[in-house]
DNA sequence: CTGAAAGCGCTTACAG
DNA sequence: CTGAAAGCGCTTACAG
């Protein structure tokens, strides 16, 4: 292209007969400007559609007006849709979004983050989704000059948002006791559900929460380790029926498990709820599609506010208060796959 | 933190005796280097960990080592894919990789598209997954210094990589010719599947097509449009069974239709392939575990290719000859939802 | 409240 | 083949 010259900083100054670090000053929002001067350098900024170049701007000290996410694996449901979500509040804070995947790859993610300069160069802050990182790289990135934001992580001291996976597991499993289940199995997740760590074993912790108050014992034989995918629910399910037992209620840690669930127990000539229920966690886009009773988390809720909170930090010049942990709600949607029990 | 301040070119110009020039020319491969200057300053880069600021690079005219990724909306599953494994050609060639989601709305591409300089300022390239440009703005990109390539389009002035719509779409049709069935309803997606216009288009020319081949005219009330979702394809299958006629095999125009036209046979006492065989196209993820018998696209390799070729223009300085339209194979995956017609 | 000067780390002609 | 100089468009102290 043609690519007419931009207008620069220069010819803000020159229009507005200030001096450049006058426009510069101004066009921050830094103080020490006076209202008439402001005005004129916000007209002649407009008139000239001027935007700071982000390349001069970052040389110089300052901002790059650009933001990293950073995720296990971009291809999931879950982070395909909490990715967009935060990238749609990023574009209207007028900030670009580095996409950086993780690719499941814990060599990547420590070649990342053992230097954090590797991100200061290039964004002003990083959004990060269920990265889990040990405390040297926690500390590294926090005492960095980049803002920082996440979803679903523990105990980190940045602005976190996420939802309480040991209570909506908790919820999961008192909706199949309120029905009269007391045969429960469990299907949990064996490995980072999205990324993080705890998800899969804090599941676990609610589910056996709600037996404790019910005083039941949770028999070994019933929980059963279950990748968190379509294929590990179907094999879980499968050696649960084949090898052990057919409970009275599944709970499976994530909804994609229950999915392949339901697959092993048609297989097996079983139906939900007709002969087990069967309860998941996330409300997956293909869980009212198939009338899977479960747990929903917020799932662009959870990109969009952690986002806004990055967002406004960087606004704020980082002084917004002590980080904070958010935890939102998780509904329980009441569908096909969970009934009464008969006994 | 501690950023301990990086090496600059200036160290490696100290460190290798030679001048900051010679070794802005040797790290970018340009010519006029002898080799034992080439080697001892890449030796000290190497040592030095030294990286060139991006900032610095671009303001003094350079490279950005950012491309964009612009896609129509990054959750569905189809982009969802792509773009990861684009991403990941990009980081191995050492670029950054800018996200933008055009969140399905036409003005936020035009606002973008109409002045490419926006993006010619923070990126060196951009990879336009399905989006459709006028053309006027296809020729102000393809004449901007941007490099540029693309999944999924048409006719476009640069590297293009996609499937044969039309030829996926005879191929599934063809499948259920095959099979002896020639009561053929489709469910035609009405609208952008991927955000490219033609999609929905050739899919229904390519059934088109087959039918003619066998001098089979098609029948108006078995056409019935769809939106490319699993409510679309609800909706357009409920139409067809309750205000029509039950055809023999049905051609979903995609996969999600597919799983939708499922759940609206289940209801009508109807299963695939019983009643009526169902074929899609896409292999979508969940085909597998429904049984769908598909058309499958590469999915993940349509990124990646496309990737691949704008980081080698962007590597060669642009200079690899004409662009080129590149169209990938389209397996037919026979599962189970299709069988050989009783009649 | 305002501006002149230096400098951020590169690249681009231009000499040698 | 190599290097000194100018400049990319900003921001940051520092004077006024």
């Amino acid at each position: 292209m043609t690519d007419r010259a931009r207008a620069t900083i220069r010819d803000v100054a020159t229009l507005s007969g200030l001096s450049i670090c006058t426009v510069s000053r101004a066009l921050r929002g830094l103080p020490n400007v006076s209202l008439d001067a402001q005005k004129r350098i916000e007209d002649a900024a407009e008139k000239l559609g001027y935007r700071a170049s982000s390349a001069a701007s970052r040389l110089a000290g300052g901002r790059t007006g650009q933001v990293a996410i950073i995720a296990p694996k971009a291809t999931s449901w879950f982070f395909a849709e909490a990715v967009e979500a935060a990238e749609e509040v990023f574009a209207d804070s007028g900030l670009d979004t580095v996409l950086v995947s993780l690719r499941g790859q814990g060599k990547v993610r420590d070649r990342l983050f053992d230097d954090p300069t590797e991100f200061s160069q290039r964004v002003d802050g990083v959004l990060l989704f269920g990265v889990n990182l040990d405390a040297s790289q926690v500390e590294a990135l926090s005492e960095s000059r980049l803002a920082v934001a996440s979803v679903g992580l523990e105990g980190v001291p940045w602005d976190n948002v996420g939802i309480d996976d040991e209570a909506a597991a908790w919820a999961a499993t008192r909706h199949l006791l309120d029905l009269g289940h007391w045969d429960l199995a469990m299907l949990a997740g064996s490995e980072p559900s999205h990324g993080t760590v705890t998800t899969a074993a804090q599941r676990r912790a609610g589910f056996e929460r709600a037996l404790d108050e019910e005083h039941l014992e949770p028999d070994p034989d019933m929980m059963v380790s279950a990748p968190s995918t379509i294929d590990g629910g179907y094999q879980a399910m499968t050696e649960l029926i084949s090898t052990r037992r057919v409970p009275g209620a599944v709970f499976a840690g994530c909804d994609e498990a229950a999915f392949g669930a339901l697959k092993a127990m048609r297989e097996h000539g079983l139906s939900a709820p007709k002969k087990v229920s069967l309860i998941g966690i996330d409300d997956h886009p293909m869980s009212s599609f198939l009338g899977l009773t479960t747990v929903a988390q917020p799932v662009p809720d959870q990109g969009a506010f952690a986002a806004t909170l990055l967002a406004e930090r960087l606004q704020n010049h980082d002084d917004g208060g002590a980080p904070h942990d958010h935890r939102l709600p998780t509904p329980l949607i009441e569908r096909k796959t969970t009934r009464r029990s008969r006994h």
